[in-house]
DNA sequence: CTAAAACACTGATAAATATCAGTATTCGCG
DNA sequence: CGCGAATACTGATATTTATCAGTGTTTTAG
């Protein structure tokens, strides 16, 4: 994890725009400007550990990253993604809680890194952070609320579908248009979905038989969303 | 679900301090209670439904509630419950969106209805609401995400094991210490735990032959907390 | 109080999913 | 390039969990 300011203006940074940091006046991007530290992280370098405490948050400026929870086995499961102008780290942080979760790179990612006391003298004089941050937390907790009931009622071969169409749109595609635009291990697709790394494999065999996938090694192409959705069972 | 708004000052209401209206001025308290409408609910009634549009949020007065969502085949998932002080109905509110869960009194329950112009009004005079709310989301976000991974890896007597302890702690025991002091089917039980009926009855009843609960229709006495930790593989 | 409905429970069985073992393939690195 | 480690895959099997069918019990409403 290195660290330098060089290069990373948050004045004209279109993330900021998107996330946190929308509505400061120039005195305050200039503070956060100063404040913050540009991190970047090569492909599987953690960026926090579950159970450690924050010290402030992050935002994605460029990359892919997973927040995961490490059950009592050693088995990971992952929460959530990230990509470019998400913010991770900071529910813990306004909680004055231990991360619950960890997070690390799926490639090479920049982020900014916003020092908790930045953050507060910030948060002190724009309102719009508080609203910002709301939006955000609501937002999350209604994605982890949907996943919990499907993962409480819906079968593996429905989640892992389901789980394909979220790549893609989280992600999006290559120049192809059908390419998911993510490398991820088959372990790491079946912590997302939340099944053992053999069954997940099997169903995308299945999947690939049936037509919907093709798969180049960990590249994974969509050929055909909408067997996908009927397999998801969203619509029918 | 009836409404009137007699009897109930939110100036001298103990849940206000615990909830969103911490440090309002006597002027905002009148104003809140001139707005609020008393809502009372008999066990099963339904204060709102999936899919529906919010118009303001309820605050927990007396009396129990579950959230829950319904999967495509009529099988309901609680996803939380709620009790004296909490606030429900709020996320799909501040999102602008249509409720994800849908919310039931568990039993004899009295809410105070916020409508969505008082709640703004109070909250363009008082940051400390929008605070208070950032602590709500992400309390219930972190809860949200640990049941994700519980759901994820653990087996289903675990879950089981724990969901007897969250029921003691979230609404404790009768006047013998030992009775869970909530009423829920067994088929409620297990859309808490994610199982099917029957299998939750039989994981109740092995809990039982083993000497951690005592069980008498719907009630429910835990006379063993540290062998249900151990089942629920929280320490061992 | 009583009948009907809803709920709780049990056993048998089926289905879904995980685990284990083994092989093949790919990746990373010197 | 080539070797070792990590990853991907496959089949066989075990385990977990759900489903189905049926019975007894409790609750509810008239």
């Amino acid at each position: 994890m290195e660290n330098d300011s060089c290069g990373y203006n948050c004045k004209t940074c279109p993330n900021c725009k998107f996330s946190l940091f929308s509505n400061l006046d120039d005195d305050d991007f200039d503070f956060l400007n100063m404040e913050k530290n540009i991190v970047h992280l090569h492909k599987g370098q953690v960026l926090f550990l579950q159970d450690t405490k924050p010290h402030g948050l992050y935002c994605v400026k460029k990359g892919k990253l997973k927040v995961f929870r490490k059950g009592s086995e050693g088995k990971e499961h992952i929460v959530r993604l990230a990509n470019d102008a998400d913010v991770v780290g900071y529910r813990a942080l306004i909680s004055n809680d231990k991360y619950n979760c960890g997070a690390a790179a799926l490639e090479e990612t920049v982020l900014c890194y916003v020092p908790r006391v930045a953050l507060e003298k910030l948060m002190d004089r724009n309102i719009s952070i508080y609203k910002k941050m709301i939006q955000l937390l609501a937002g999350e907790l209604k994605d982890a609320e949907l996943k919990l009931s499907d993962l409480a009622q819906k079968p593996v071969r429905e989640r892992a579908a389901e789980t394909l169409l979220m790549l893609k749109h989280k992600y999006g595609v290559q120049e192809d248009g059908q390419t998911l635009n993510v490398i991820l291990s088959r372990e790491e697709m079946a912590n997302l979905v939340g099944t053992a790394t053999e069954s997940f494999i099997r169903i995308l065999s299945d999947f690939k038989k049936e037509g919907m996938i093709e798969v180049d090694h960990k590249k994974i192409k969509i050929v055909h969303e909408e067997m996908l959705y009927m397999a998801a069972h969203l619509y029918d």
